[in-house]
DNA sequence: TCCGGAATGTACTGGTCGGTCCAGTATGGC
DNA sequence: GCCATACTGGACCGACCAGTACATTCCGGA
């Protein structure tokens, strides 16, 4: 029902969308597009996404999405130290400065997340998922007594993620990552001192 | 060249357009809907803004970046106390947990600022003036000793724009008011505590 | 080798929407 | 009151694009 050329050809579609639609947008992208950049036709799409532009764009979304938490491990999994923490913190900076406008988070939370209800359970998801991470981190460091039990780590965790977020979403605006790493410095600033 | 009535039909129309993509984002959007709500039609539009969607577009974008700064005055203007901060962050969190998915920060960012370079000065714009208030908010507390030297206002102020931008994008996604509330938390506990 | 389903190419269509045209009406200054 | 100019309505056009139809080619298993 599906061959390896085929699933190929399937992934080759929603990796050309995800990169059509971090360099010009979701409104710009046309199937033509796609097809073009993957070297297939609209023949092929509707083929492999009976139900079209949507169906596909959801495919996208999660491939996305899966690609978030994904760069920023094996960091975000191992926060047990400042210096983890460190790490973690420069990979997230240098990362989405370095994707700068065409930044995979940005756009499936700004451009496609906000498309479908479908979509905006991909990214509720992954937001859920990176924030646990974060989460775990903060305990696993009040356990060893580097951070204040005072601290509420879900809470925390939260604010760290939409710091991040605020910074991306600054970063695609003005270019600069700036706002980013001043938000997570602070953040984790605040990890370190409060009592 | 533009009479009362002239200027009063613009106005409706930048207002009808700027509901619209409110409600209904920014791509679903037609000139039509626009007229309709307007109680005009395509050629008044296009009367107003010769140069079309894009130019209306602008418009729009101008209208609701003044109308982010605005409603969070007069607070804004005067931290001058933990109290007067105090306020400011609860009319933040309310107006935009009020505001929920239809919020004009969250879709002029998140939308009509990347549409255009054009678009994009102004969200800059919005950006500046809006750090540089807080900035003036954290000098003001400094110089009254009430936070910190070592807290660097410029730096300290992009952090809160970033962490409000990124709690009012995930209010966008999954309609909670929690990381916003989380994020702007977590700033002020930090103005107030560090050292 | 043959056969059936999977994979692919091409031409077409139907609807939508930004933008245009032009004719008619209000209005404010003199 | 008159006239220039601002304002308004509605029909129309052309481009673009998601989605369809159908014919053809590829390929793996029996």
């Amino acid at each position: 029902m599906l061959t390896k050329k085929g699933a190929a050809t399937r992934q080759r579609i929603v990796e050309a969308m995800a990169a059509e639609i971090r360099e010009r947008g979701i409104n710009a992208v046309t199937l033509e597009d796609v097809g073009q950049r993957s070297g297939t036709g609209k023949s092929q799409l509707f083929h492999y996404f009976p139900d079209g532009k949507e169906q596909l764009l959801l495919a996208v979304a999660q491939w996305e999405a899966d690609r978030v938490i994904e760069d920023q491990q094996p960091h975000l999994g191992q926060l047990t130290s400042w210096a983890a923490w460190r790490r973690w913190r420069d990979v997230v900076v240098d990362r989405y400065r370095r994707q700068g406008v065409h930044c995979p988070l940005g756009v499936l939370i700004t451009e496609v997340g906000r498309h479908t209800p479908a979509a905006q359970a991909v990214t509720r998801q992954l937001l859920a998922q990176w924030q646990h991470e974060v989460q775990v981190g903060i305990e696993q460091m009040q356990d060893s007594g580097r951070v204040s039990r005072r601290v509420d780590p879900r809470r925390t965790a939260g604010a760290v993620i939409a710091a991040i977020q605020g910074g991306v979403t600054i970063l695609m605006s003005t270019g600069s990552a700036e706002h980013l790493e001043a938000a997570l410095d602070l953040c984790l600033d605040h990890l370190r001192d409060y009592r």
